[in-house]
DNA sequence: AATGAATGAGGATTCATTCAT
DNA sequence: GATGAATGAATCCTCATTCAT
């Protein structure tokens, strides 16, 4: 196979390759020309290509890098004796990495199922899912949430801490987007009545869930009228 | 001013550019090449630009429309009597419009900054911001967020609900995300501290601020020093 | 559909490059670069583009365009009254028109399989199986061959005419490519034996076919040794 | 003189080139990528260039060896006590080997011109014109075709035969070209009328040649008529 | 006013050839 | 001598914008 490249020039060449993808990524995603990558790098557009087969192979060298250390951190995580810590640590520290970063924002964003990456995405599910548990066993995370929802919830809170830019300081939306997952206290029990449950698309009130048949969208008649009213003018 | 077109004819193509134009831009955000707009508002590719300076215009132009119809919905929330229900259903309201709009999620997202419309940002900030202030008011969302912070996490539902696909049911997202914004309770009495202060990027502890200065990332020594060999290796 | 365009200037240019796109093709088939015949029709490559939507579809509009006059002749001559000369002036005709085009050759040589033309292909293909038999009928053309011989041999005329450039004159190769379908005539009589019966493929001489089992490729032991041995060696 | 290098690494390198060149060609023709030809010979492109100056260079050397057992192969034929069976023999045979080789193919048609090889092409055509004369001489072979006829339809056998790929069975092409060259009898006699005269372009009819000026191309009148006819419409 | 034709600057990719290691 | 890395011109195709009709 290709494997990494011999010769130390080429392998100097190959880094600086995807240290100039890896900062064209991450400003401007798959957008970023690769004849500018190339420049970037000080070599030209075929060099680029005799290392990497097609500009998404290099996209995916790039991020499939950045997401295999966070793997890796996530591994080490599941092993920490506070739960909720590593979980919430975790969280802030993927956002982070990623939230300047374009490319990896995609990346996650996607699942990394546009990655060729399977064995990848398997790893930090597997991995999530178990710092998820253990946190929920500690009591630190609502139990009603899963890996998906908060691999969602994750994606979101980068989004929004780019969007956020300057003001505000960064972290506030991760914050905010961890304090969704916390679990909610009534006195000093915590109260198992889910916060999530389905609520009228209305008026936001809590639906009492009929055991059988279609979810109900509406607490009620006027709120699905009113529904209907809005659909036809939006 | 350059204002509406005068024939009934150019009015009647204005009106097809733009559904066109929504339809495009819903399903590809700027990406949709301009004539295939134009194709699908059966009018030539110069027409289009007789109505808009250019295609960014033309973008402008859609988003505005949808978005002067989400400030009249907010607008008119205002008055309502139940301030959190109308609060929480207009966010819900306002992503079920966007979560599969490409180009309205665009929009939004840029806080209406790239917009040129800076009145309708405005008035759309200064209605959400009195439908958020009543509702804190009544004690429905806790009192430590801002309107700021209401459409970040708007957006990042949109978002994250546009991830979320077929799965979890529409919606989901956008419900955990309100829960972020829902007061905390103890007993009956809502608890003033605030949920999303300052917590420490390593562990997720809580960070006693101190009054000046820079404000603290870390809840100490030892995870600052975590933070510092995470930095080096990621 | 596309169809012709409507405007003057455009009907030009779609000339001019369907006349370029043809010398260039003819030179150099396939292989012509769409540049240099934007180039020297006068446009601009997106104007190629905007009348044919890849280089290949221009290309077959070029070959479909000549072989459709092609199968106009073909058609025409169906009603000859003299059947010989009309299916060998044919095979004449064909090749002068295809001799010195690169294009023409390619296509008719691919057999129109290679054109989205199917229908082209089958009309050619029926035509000429028309000029053929009646031909036969005829005494002028021998009676074992089929019209796929016919179009592989008017290939062949084709190319080799194309080999023969400056000397010979135009038109020997193809004269002897019919002498191989004139019928051997015994005295006055036309003589029934097939004349390209399966050869011994080293020395020729015609095989005496087994009635069954499969054809024999050569016409003894030695025949078919020696042909070993040189397989070895070639 | 470069001449065969000298070291026997070097030696093997060379030999492994060709071999490959060889497989790579005769797929693809000129346009097997170099550098595929150099991964299959298990050497760097730079090894390539330093046995042979150019890609070019190493095509006409693939094909000139392969064209030395030709020629090797037509002169020890020479010899034949049978110069029919050897000539149409030696006809079969080229084709065979060259008909599903794309490169010899060129070559061939190519008259050898474009082969820096003179040398070669001279033996080649020597060799054959000896063939062609005894099997004339032996009455095998039709009076009026000179070696060059005979190279040109050796030519387009091969080509017809490649085009054939899996019907007909190989070598009906070939030997469909060989009734070509067969001469006319007439009860037991040879008739001296060339067959292959010159014939009217239009309608086929054998033309009496004047003994001056220009050849004709058509029979009279009516049909050089038809012939401008055609011209203006084709 | 409308049309849709034309433009031409990019952008991804390939490959013969050169040259540092 | 061998290697294989680097080059960069060439090629196909797209699309925002302009402009003649």
């Amino acid at each position: 196979m290709s494997g990494r490249p011999q010769r130390a020039d080429a392998r100097r060449n190959r880094q600086r390759i995807l240290e100039a993808a890896f900062e064209a990524f991450a400003a401007d995603g798959r957008l970023a020309p690769l004849d500018e990558i190339a420049r970037r790098a000080g070599v030209g557009a075929g060099t680029v290509y005799r290392h990497f087969p097609t500009k998404e192979a290099l996209f995916q060298a790039v991020v499939t890098d950045r997401i295999e250390r966070i793997v890796d951190e996530a591994q080490a995580l599941v092993r920490s004796e506070e739960p909720g810590e590593a979980f919430y640590g975790f969280l802030m520290w993927v956002v982070e990495r990623a939230m300047f970063n374009h490319a990896l924002c995609d990346a996650l964003a996607a699942d990394l199922r546009t990655l060729d990456a399977h064995d990848l995405d398997e790893q930090f599910a597997s991995a999530l899912d178990e710092l998820l548990r253990r946190a929920q066993a500690a009591g630190e995370v609502r139990p009603d949430v899963d890996v998906h929802d908060v691999r969602t919830l994750m994606v979101g809170a980068m989004l929004m801490e780019r969007r956020q830019r300057p003001e505000g300081g960064p972290g506030r939306m991760t914050a905010l987007t961890c304090d969704a997952l916390r679990p909610v206290t009534k006195g000093d029990e915590t109260v198992p009545v889910e916060r999530n449950e389905r609520r009228c698309e209305v008026c936001g009130k809590p639906l009492t869930s009929a055991p059988t048949g279609r979810p109900a969208r509406f607490c009620g008649t006027a709120c699905r009228q009113k529904a209907h009213r809005r659909r036809k003018t939006a």
